[in-house]
DNA sequence: CTCGTGTTATATAATCCATATAACAAGCGT
DNA sequence: ACGCTTGTTATATGGATTATATAACACGAG
């Protein structure tokens, strides 16, 4: 998986790669035990400082989805409180939500919008397009 | 509906209103043609700077859910455009499912809190044949 | 010992957040 | 016409965040 930065996004820079990170865990485009590139030469690869992908790295690990070795560098290492991420879930489904029932999206075409993501989840298993 | 800060949270005040007023509209607390309150007294009202309070409500009428006008104030009124508000949800739910299939939430359980959400919401608004 | 890990410490510039004052154009009621 | 309130704009300031740059440290591998 090729991490990259869009510099013209109003994201910050660390938050891009927290989120492509997850994305690429949530297809398993990386998997448990995985490194990743080391903060120095990815912030090399894709022209940022080395601070902004430790950042990225240190929360990945506040979050419990990288454990930070001294000898391997970063490596992909779920640590998963079931009760904990459903109810994170939750608080981010009510605001997501709350912007489409506005906007008269339907039950019914969330559940399809679910379905087509985790859709799309799945079939990249053991896929390394690009 | 009472509107008031979290001066504990990391969440910027503005977006803290923008939130609970979306929250609002989808739990029908807010109906088209209601006035929120004025920049000014609300200013007043929960103890934070007017300009605040207007860059909530600047950002509220570009994302098409209030309209601002001099002599009423800013009132409720949702300019929906369906596809674009799908392509919105579409990508709001990409990432917010993805930090979920990382902590192994089935698809099951997603589409439980969807509709455990969809029912807090229409507890107002009554019918919703799915 | 040397090299590459992550980590920490400063320092700086740019941007964002929130505040404060001030003024303006427009509509409303008296 | 006057006074009031409405959103709007402008300018300024202090604080926090973001991203950068140098530098050093502790640890493990080779």
């Amino acid at each position: 998986m090729i991490l990259k930065i869009d510099f013209n996004s109003d994201e910050a820079f660390y938050l891009q790669l927290c989120n492509q990170i997850i994305l690429g865990i949530a297809m398993e485009t990386f998997c448990e035990g995985d490194p990743l590139p080391s903060v120095r030469s990815l912030a090399d690869q894709i022209g940022i400082n080395m601070h902004t992908v430790n950042k990225a790295y240190s929360i990945l690990r506040q979050e419990g989805f990288v454990k930070l070795d001294r000898r391997r560098g970063a490596v992909i290492s779920l640590d998963v409180d079931k009760l904990q991420a459903i109810e994170e879930l939750r608080r981010n489904l009510y605001v997501v939500l709350a912007r489409g029932i506005c906007r008269n999206i339907s039950r019914r075409e969330v559940h399809q919008l679910v379905d087509e993501i985790y859709n799309v989840f799945s079939k990249n298993s053991g896929t390394e397009a690009e």
